[in-house]
RNA sequence: GGGCCUGUAGCUCAAUGGUGAGAGCCGGCUCCUUAUAAGAGCCAGACGACGGUUCGACUCCGUCCAGGCCCA
């Protein structure tokens, strides 16, 4: 028997069920279940364990779970098994937050072992955290517990044997250290995490595999750098840190030498520390340069002609600098032309102009060149790569070619600045490149805290971004008389995202994979599935591989994957170290500092090994690893690539994975694709056998309503719970599966000033783990997800389940044939099973936007076409008892049980369907539906549902749309006609044209036939008396006609236009047979055109008091006469309705007895007439014993009373029913 | 600056070169309902601008404008 079903309480319920697996160990069963089934391989994308989750990572989270979940009920075995992200600079952040460190020293100073455990214990915490979030989510997959992780947090660091049971219930007793670095592992079971031994190692091995190929080096790159970060920045971080500022710019002349005295070239910049460290100063050959001659002391200055009078920066004085919240700042003057400055300073005179071709060779005194940075041979620090230069830096002064990029653009241009480019290699990106392409020698005036270093005289130990440094290099050129001007100058410039510090170009010794094999990268992008197709992934990760530079693998920090690069500094010499064991073999030094922890900073730091050309000491470089490279390791290390390759195998390549789109081009997607290409480069040379994964979803981003980036720091990020414990899950995850990947997911609002307390497993709570209050949220697309599909969903299913419980219907009963059954029940069946094979279809494809919406349309046929047109027939039962009922049928009792048949079957096959997707809910129905003691305990444990082919009948699928579409029309005829649907009508007559519906027409049926066997259904849709089918419709209609320039285009051309224009003006009688089929000729200006029947398109007209309308290929004409009789229907209509809206406000059982006292307040006998007539009718409908008219003058009891209007009647209804009061 | 993508209803998105450019959401009006905090019907557009190709352009081509992404 059926527990009664009432409210939907969907987040109770989803409680509810997350219990119910739990005390079941549901999830367990499924392994078991599934256990050497066909594999399906799914890896995850490591999600970052340095913050509680929010609803953006529950997008891509959802689609993990729906498509495992979907694959474990097609009978596939699985890994499950959920990554976390741990290493790395954000974690590092975060962990010095907490500390409080100021600055890059601090950890240093305090110890580095000490900051790195933090981390771990940062990370540990937070995986627990999104271990139990994601459980909520309802994302099954091998998890830890969460306590379990807590409890290693607490640990690590300390000697203290923990006593750890593995997910798999392996026991298992060490230091927190000693399990953690193995957590993932194969006999463990639970997440991987990418700090442990196994995946930094298995990088190893990546990293050997580059170097045997000779691609790793060390390199100098001037790269963005905080000082107080003391770290270099990635471009990615630098573009998140930009922000309008102002620098005091300046104008400052370098002297020519071997020209005429007292010539100069006149040199922009907003830096003017780098001055310290120029090098050459570049032009653009192909540009005209000004010979300008100043009044005041008779120099000469060169520039580029344009920059004379060009206007600088005039369109962001106007405009602002791209942004809102960028526009001019206040109190910066307009910046002046150069000639407004020469003329401020005595006047000009131009002397003619020049070609920058003909100033390339030119040499210049530098400003600075009393530096001895600038007067030491070989550049500053000297390099002493082979094939250097041994010039100074003041011996290399002069004019360049500016040279073009990759595509050919000019990098000097007119514009902004003088057209002269001050280039300084150790301070600037292009500069370097170009020093390099030239040979020209360096100038790294920085320290790793941003300062000057040795040999910049009273520059040393300032602070590069340090307005001060600024004033000094001002002082120095007014003291040298190079100052020309100086000017407060907005720009949008690369800051610190963490400190808010500007940040420096800066020289910098990094380690770098040359990616000079890119190509067979490219060809394994081309061997794999990206989606969605509109996305255009392939193209843009190749395009991506295009153009990427080598990749620069070391990071200037302290937690993360120790590279194994161990370097001689006296020779330079550097050996990469594939394993441990292999370092342990190697290892002349330090072994014993680093056995019994991690090979982490600071202890692996401490072993070396032996250059076997010299016996020198080698000794690590401190960098840490790129995490990119921890995430993209993945495919091989949790697959056990070194230690269990026959498992690897297995599992290998993935079949799927998912990640937001944004970013991983570059980030995921490109460390994945790159590392297995290396990995397996000396495998296979078949790209197809080097890819990781074979199908990749990529999804955008979660905003807020109005589409933009939620942030955490202003309280617009919604907090995972949030949402879970205010939407439900079934409601998020909907919204996630049905909507387009290519889309951003305009989630909804969070209302940071308003608290709100949620309620959970534990307890109401108020503020999250972390102590951040819990929110009001709003979303509108949730709502709407609630509304359209799970209330429609679970009042079919409350619906079906309390009239089953008054029947007794028994589910486990014979089934009656389904060819026996009426047609809409063969037609809902034949809809499920299209849905079936949709779905099925969908889910294969990653198409979960598909599936839902297919499964939304079936959920509102069931719901707003089967239930209602079917109602009766489950009401049956409660008639025959209580009134008997002359017009009984032998077939009722089988008619009712083709009904409950019917629509159990739908339910129960629609909880598996939608498992998947709404795991809760369709358990929870599902629980309750499957009363049957054989089928499996949960729905999750249940076999997909296949269609059943021979249940199809399309049909009967597109009959009923056809009849659909008429009683679409058929409302909207009433509606134009002013007649409610409660007045029946006479008659409706239909006619429907061959080309309605495609395949109807191909198989020659007849449209006309096809409809009737629904007119029952379209009947009392639209409550008419009679549906008549009519092969035309002339004589209530008139029709007019168009041509159809899609047939007749092709055919006529040029004609068309006096055709279009003649055709509908043409008698009506010429054109009729087309509605026959036939053709007609028809003579346009002396043009004989045939116009076939398909040539002319014909729509109709009203002509008389029947209402017509017209829509695709359906004719309608309503008869809108009313007589007496009918009249009094719709009457007796209307005042069942309003005795049926009381009963429902007082809330009365569905089989409460009732009394009905009516008052009529004006008008004439009608309505007594009409309810003598309809006494007994009405007294069934609404299970009244007696209807009585009451006197209107007596005050009535304000209780119980109802008010509207019978036909145009207005009366007040009294029901009362007969055991209240 | 270069490459790619996108400009359609108040909002979010559709529309093989073919006649009145479709949905959904929001709002308004009307209707329906003894499963429905549900549903049905009606009500809205200078297709970013300007040229070109064509009998016919939202669609193809060119130029420009605006926005996004990638690269520099």
């Amino acid at each position: 028997m059926f527990d009664k079903v009432s409210d939907a309480n969907f987040v109770r319920g989803e409680h509810d069920m997350l219990r119910f697996w739990d005390e079941n160990s549901i999830f367990d069963k499924l392994r078991q279940k599934n256990a050497g089934g066909p594999r399906w391989s799914f890896i995850d994308g490591p999600i970052t364990a340095n913050n509680p989750m929010g609803v953006h990572h529950a997008w891509g989270r959802t689609y993990k779970d729906a498509y495992q979940r979907y694959f474990a009920m097609t009978g596939h075995e699985q890994r499950y098994q959920n990554g976390f992200d741990c290493q790395g600079l954000w974690v590092e952040v975060e962990v010095e937050r907490e500390l409080g460190y100021a600055t890059k020293n601090a950890i240093e100073e305090q110890g580095i072992d000490t900051f790195v455990n933090q981390c771990k214990k940062r990370v540990l915490r937070f995986a627990a955290r999104q271990t139990e979030q994601s459980i909520r989510l309802g994302y099954w997959t091998d998890w830890d517990d969460p306590e379990q992780l807590r409890q290693l947090s607490e640990a690590i660091g300390t000697a203290e044997q923990i006593d750890f049971t593995a997910p798999s219930g392996v026991q298992e007793t060490g230091t927190a250290d000693e399990l953690v670095a193995r957590l993932g592992n194969p006999e463990w079971g639970g997440s991987y995490f990418t700090f442990s031994t196994e995946n930094n190692e298995t990088i190893w091995t990546f990293l050997k595999k580059c170097f045997e190929r000779g691609k790793v080096y060390r390199g100098h790159d001037v790269m963005p750098w905080s000082g107080r970060g003391g770290s270099a920045y990635s471009q990615m971080e630098v573009a998140d840190g930009r922000k309008l500022t102002t620098h005091e710019s300046v104008f400052v002349r370098f002297p020519l030498i071997d020209r005429d005295a007292n010539e100069f070239l006149l040199v922009w910049t907003t830096t003017p520390w780098t001055l310290t460290s120029n090098v050459a100063c570049a032009v653009n050959p192909d540009l005209d340069y000004v010979k300008l001659r100043s009044k005041r002391d008779d120099a000469v200055y060169y520039f580029a002609a344009d920059n004379l009078d060009f206007q600088r920066l005039g369109s962001e004085f106007k405009d602002g600098f791209g942004r809102p919240e960028w526009s001019w700042p206040d109190g910066v003057p307009k910046l002046k032309t150069i000639g407004q400055l020469f003329k401020e300073q005595g006047g000009f005179e131009v002397d003619g102009t020049i070609k920058g071709a003909d100033m390339v060779g030119w040499k210049y005194r530098g400003p600075f060149d009393d530096l001895p940075a600038q007067q030491q041979p070989g550049g500053f620090p000297e390099d002493q790569s082979t094939e250097s230069n041994s010039q100074s830096a003041v011996e290399c002064h002069q004019v360049i070619d500016g040279g073009r990029d990759s595509r050919g653009k000019a990098h000097v241009v007119a514009g902004e600045g003088t057209g002269i480019v001050h280039i300084a290699p150790g301070c600037g990106d292009i500069d370097h490149k170009l020093g390099a392409q030239l040979g020209l020698v360096g100038i790294a005036p920085l320290e790793e805290n941003g300062r000057f270093g040795e040999g910049f005289g009273e520059f040393t130990g300032r602070e590069a971004i340090d307005p001060d440094t600024a004033q000094l290099v001002f002082e120095n050129l007014r003291g040298k008389e190079l100052l020309v001007a100086t000017e407060v100058y907005p720009h949008v410039y690369p800051h610190c995202w963490r400190t808010g510090d500007e940040l420096v170009f800066r020289l910098v010794d990094e380690w770098f994979i040359n990616m000079d094999w890119r190509k067979e990268i490219q060809d394994v992008v081309k061997q794999i599935k990206w989606l969605p197709p509109e996305m255009q992934g392939q193209d843009r990760e190749v395009e991506w591989l295009s153009n990427m530079g080598d990749w620069m693998i070391s990071k200037k920090r302290f937690w993360g994957l120790a590279l194994p690069i161990w370097v001689d500094e006296e020779t330079g010499d550097f050996e990469v170290i594939g394993s441990l064991a292999e370092l342990k073999e190697r290892a002349v030094e330090g072994w014993d500092v680093l056995e019994g922890h991690t090979p982490h900073r600071p202890w692996i730091d401490a072993v070396k090994i032996e250059n076997p050309k010299n016996g020198n000491r080698m000794t690590r470089v401190p960098d840490v690893g790129n995490p990119w490279l921890d995430a993209g390791i993945v495919p091989f290390s949790t697959m056990h690539y070194n230690t269990d390759p026959d498992e690897w195998q297995k599992w290998y390549p993935g079949d799927f994975v998912t990640e937001c789109f944004p970013g991983q081009f570059r980030n995921w997607f490109y460390s994945l694709l790159s590392l297995s290409t290396m990995m397996r480069h000396d495998e296979t040379d078949d790209p197809v056998e080097k890819r990781p994964f074979t199908t990749l979803l990529g999804h955008r981003l979660v905003t807020d309503e109005g589409g933009k980036p939620m942030h955490k720091t202003d309280g617009t990020a919604i907090w995972f719970e949030e949402a879970a414990e205010q939407i439900g899950v079934d409601t998020l995850r909907w919204l996630y599966l049905a909507q387009n990947p290519s889309h951003d997911l305009r989630f909804g609002t969070r209302h940071p000033d308003e608290p709100v307390t949620i309620e959970t497993p534990e307890g109401p709570i108020d503020e999250t783990k972390e102590g951040l209050p819990i929110c009001k949220v709003t979303s509108q697309p949730s709502d709407e997800v609630r509304r359209q599909i799970l209330i429609p969903l679970w009042n079919s299913y409350a619906f079906f389940v309390n009239y089953a419980r008054l029947d007794e219907f028994d589910p486990t009963a014979e089934p009656l044939p389904v060819a026996d059954r009426p047609e809409i029940d063969r037609w809902i069946l034949s809809n499920l099973q299209a849905l079936i094979a949709t779905m099925n279809e969908s889910f294969q494809e990653f198409d979960s936007p598909a599936a839902c919406s297919a499964a939304a349309e079936f959920i509102d046929d069931l719901s707003n076409w089967y239930i209602r047109r079917n109602r009766r027939r489950f009401w049956r039962s409660r008639k025959e008892t209580q009134a008997d009922d002359s017009s009984s049928e032998t077939s009722w009792d089988e008619d009712k049980l083709a009904a409950y048949q019917t629509l159990y079957e739908v339910l129960t096959t629609l909880t598996k369907l939608l498992a998947p997707c709404i795991p809760f809910l369709s358990e929870r129905m599902y629980r309750n539906l499957s009363a049957d003691a054989e089928s499996p305990e949960s729905v999750h444990l249940c076999e997909y549902p296949q269609a059943d082919e021979s249940l199809l009948d399309a049909d009967l699928n597109e009959r009923m749309a056809l009849a659909q579409q008429i009683v679409k029309l058929g409302h909207k005829l009433r509606e134009g006609s002013s007649q409610r649907v409660r007045q029946p009508l006479a008659e409706l007559r239909y006619t429907i044209s061959a080309d309605c519906s495609l395949s109807l027409a191909q198989q020659g049926a007849d449209p006309q036939g096809a409809v009737a066997s629904l007119t029952e259904v379209i009947r009392e849709e639209l409550n008419v008396k009679q549906l008549t089918g009519c092969d035309n419709l002339d004589d209530l209609v008139s029709y007019s006609y168009k041509p159809n320039l899609k047939t007749l285009g092709p055919k006529y051309g040029k004609l068309l236009g006096i055709i279009r224009k003649q055709l509908p003006e043409l008698p009506a009688e010429t054109l009729a047979p087309l509605r026959a089929g036939e053709s007609v000729t028809v003579d346009f200006d002396g043009n004989q055109v045939t116009l076939a029947s398909d040539d002319v398109l014909i729509s109709t007209e009203q002509s008389t008091d029947w209402f017509s309308g017209d829509d695709a290929g359906i004719q309608l004409a309503l008869n809108t006469e009313l007589s007496d009789e009918l009249r009094h229907e719709g009457m007796r209509n209307d005042f069942i309705r309003l005795v049926q809206s009381d009963r429902k406000i007082q809330n009365l059982d569905i089989e409460e007895r009732i009394n009905i006292t009516w008052l009529q307040y004006e008008g004439g006998t009608e309505l007594q007439q009409m309810l003598t007539e309809w006494n007994e009718y009405i007294c069934r409908e609404t299970l009244a014993d007696s209807i009585e008219q009451g006197d209107p003058d007596k005050t009535p009891d304000p209780e119980g009373i109802g008010t509207g209007t019978v036909g145009s009647i207005g009366v007040a209804i009294i029901v009362k029913s007969q055991t209240v009061k």
